[in-house]
DNA sequence: GTGAAAGCGCTAACAG
DNA sequence: CTGTTAGCGCTTTCAC
């Protein structure tokens, strides 16, 4: 490797060493100095600070961590970007990086395990401070190996690994569980559309073995058994994804079959509610008058399309999740905190008239 | 600083030393087994290999990057996670990165300046390979200027600037541009609304200042002149923010004047529309029966409310602006490029029915 | 094919 | 208060 000789070659990157020369201090000085890390006298400071200036010095971030100081950034993991869900979380989780002095590094997956677990491991060879993964996986068993090993090799490098919106992988794997009220939100939900005399509620979009959909599934049915309303299989409908243009195409073809045979839908997200909503209104049904319609989420399609859903806590999840992950004692107990949910009440569901 | 000595701690990560004493062999080689640069023994390499896994060895990027190697990450510096224009240019870009085995980094600014500028510098110190600048700016001098700066620094770093979704700063600025054609998109969606017999069309949500604002204006007002429509100040509304309930607030001011003095609204962007539909819709007024709405982006809520709008090209932008950024041949000429628009026809426009 | 050794740019003892 | 120096973990000549 020919060693380069002292000439700052403009175009080059400046080094804490030019800078050194050009200010007439070592470079001790100027790491102290921009650092902060120690008094220095007035004149060596500007003498610094002006070098720096004049040579457009900037730091770099990788020399810094390999000498010791831990890295500036966290990394968080998840299906997809524009998908609401984790955008609100992703959003806040920057906010809140941002407001610890931390750069975010993102990496999406697709909903592949084999792309999380790769993400991962590149977040561990970047030394996040901490590695935040959201939601919705299949709880198979090799994910709960693969990432239990990942949880360790995290902590025993002085990182973190945080499950944002996914159940916890036992008391004995070193992660922090940040997770919402899944089943109790749905419970809510399909307690609500009973109490308005709905008993044929369909249940559409499930994602069978997803952990958050078997979470809302259950809820659907716990709140179904306390009302002594008996589960009826056929009136639950799987999905392939959760995405908008699937709930139409599930509602619709429901209804190719013939009049409905139910009187409220509880679908597994805003984006399926929307979609069903459109199949529906293509069919020429109304909604509330015809048929109730909730969510669940609180997204933006809500808004719009004055769904009754239930409300999730994306900002908290994403916050909490980076506050604990970067908070210095890490004895403390909490680290597994369940947030609520709650109903949010617009104009999709309506009593039932028979 | 304690130089620890050879025990290989089990709560430290492995580092190549580790591998090398492990499998028998010096650093060098396992460099080179690991990098695959250089031909090794097979006997070799499979030691390595067991050493590694047993190790649960995760290389350093940082040490990597110091050593010479380019970093294997791009940045992206945009206003806001949430807002579904940023949200699918991200989705773009992180996949087009993934796929040139890069990582992203993220941070946001909620469209300030100063955010801006700091986030670039931030993104210099961790030498991502290209930075790219998401939409839509105020244009001013301290802007131009700064930014200016920042090309140059990293270009002499290696890196490359990408303006995307906003105009160029001059030829000698050594940055990319990826744009779309603001302007032709509202010539073509007032167009529309013209050839349909709209002669009073109200543009909602101006933000002055704002390049893409500017530009979807001056594109409303092209097509007005070739119209022969006058201009009319009365009819241009600006707002503070691009966002749902800024157009719903503007609306519902304006009609609490009186009976509307318009027959079609062009909104600044499809949120502003349907804040604006909701207001509309809340006095009684009905779309496109009543009143004609003409969106601009073609996101998530234009599907659902059946706008018609202005598709923008989020993903072709996003893969852009990193497959140009990341292109060997920097010498290149296309380092600006204009993605085409187009009016996406759905239900929100009708003929005016004097 | 493999090892030794020289840095990449920076921080943090350790001595002045 | 400031300079000297020894590494952080890795890649890459240069020899063998």
């Amino acid at each position: 490797m020919a060693r380069r000789p002292a000439p700052p070659d403009a175009s080059r990157r400046a080094t804490i060493r030019d800078v050194a020369s050009a200010a007439g201090v070592s470079i001790a000085t100027v790491s102290r100095v921009l650092g902060g890390t120690y008094p220095s006298a007035p004149v060596t400071r500007s003498k610094v600070m002006r070098a720096v200036r004049d040579l457009g010095y900037v730091a770099n971030s990788h020399a810094r961590a390999l000498a010791g100081i831990s890295t500036k950034n966290v990394a968080i993991i998840l299906n997809s970007v524009v998908s609401p869900f984790y955008a609100y979380v992703a959003q806040a989780v920057e906010t809140q990086a941002a407001q610890e002095g931390r750069l975010v590094l993102i990496s999406t997956t697709g909903g592949d395990l084999r792309r999380e677990l790769g993400a991962v491991k590149l977040m561990q060879e970047e030394h996040a401070d901490a590695v935040i993964l959201v939601g919705n996986v299949v709880d198979s068993d090799e994910y709960r190996k693969r990432m239990a090993e990942y949880a360790h090799a995290l902590a025993s490098a002085g990182s973190q690994l945080v499950l944002c919106g996914r159940p916890s992988l036992g008391p004995d794997v070193p992660a922090i569980v940040v997770e919402y009220d899944n089943a109790g939100g749905a419970r809510a939900a399909t307690g609500h559309l009973l109490s308005a005399g709905h008993r044929r509620i369909l249940y559409l979009g499930h994602k069978p073995g997803y952990t958050t959909s078997e979470g809302r599934l259950s809820g659907y049915r716990d709140a179904l058994d306390g009302y002594g309303v008996p589960f009826d299989a056929g009136l639950r409908v799987d999905g392939a994804t959760l995405e908008r243009a699937e709930g139409h195409r599930l509602m619709r073809e429901r209804l190719r079959a013939g009049e409905p045979d139910f009187t409220a839908v509880f679908a597994a997200n805003d984006q399926i509610a929307a979609g069903a909503r459109q199949a529906l209104l293509e069919r020429g049904l109304r909604i509330p008058e015809d048929i109730s319609l909730m969510g669940y989420d609180d997204l933006p399609p809500a808004v719009d399309i004055g769904l009754t859903t239930v409300h999730l806590p994306h900002d908290e999840l994403g916050r909490t999740a980076v506050r604990l992950a970067l908070r210095r004692d890490r004895d403390a107990v909490d680290d597994h905190v369940v947030l609520g949910t709650h109903v949010v009440v617009r104009d999709s569901v309506r009593p039932v008239t028979a």
